[in-house]
DNA sequence: GCCAACGTTGGC
DNA sequence: GCCAACGTTGGC
């Protein structure tokens, strides 16, 4: 099983929102890195939900791929601001995952604790600031979560 | 709201 | 295939 980081603006879709919602599908991923991220992804694989652009950025709970990578319908629809006219049904370019809700941490960890964080210093959230979805190495999985509590 | 960092595009 | 220009992300 691996463990990832995926990145949200609060105002766009929040932990309370997959909280609300239960399982949610990722698009609008437009980041050839990112989407490449999600294709590897199984189900059952855990993930860090992150909260950016707040006062202070945050992990702030917890979510679990449901449906591995599957092409992201916002890329054929021309009414989206995710469209994509490079994109067919026959040669999709963009995929998503599903995700279901795990839990909101009663204590976020904020990026200011994180950098302060040995065990955490390779982490791709504090050495790659831009990209939305990330691994995250096992023993960076658990010194998270041992702060979060 | 600013702006640095970085990914993508496209001319050559 | 290089790289300048451009657009976007995201911390502050």
């Amino acid at each position: 099983m691996a463990y990832w980081l995926m990145k949200s603006e609060p105002d766009v879709y929040s932990i309370d929102d997959l909280a609300r919602d239960g399982t949610t599908c990722w698009d609008g991923v437009r980041n050839f890195q990112a989407r490449n991220h999600m294709k590897t992804m199984k189900v059952g694989d855990e993930v860090l939900y992150y909260h950016s652009r707040q006062t202070p950025p945050a992990v702030v709970g917890r979510a679990r791929v449901v449906r591995e990578a599957y092409p992201d319908h916002t890329q054929f629809d021309a009414s989206s601001k995710y469209h994509d006219p490079r994109a067919s049904a026959d040669a999709p370019r963009w995929f998503m995952v599903d995700i279901e809700f795990v839990e909101k941490f009663e204590r976020p960890v904020p990026l200011p604790e994180l950098k302060t964080v040995p065990a955490l210093a390779d982490m791709v959230l504090l050495n790659n600031a831009r990209l939305s979805v990330q691994p995250v190495r096992p023993e960076e999985w658990r010194a998270v979560l041992d702060r979060a509590r």
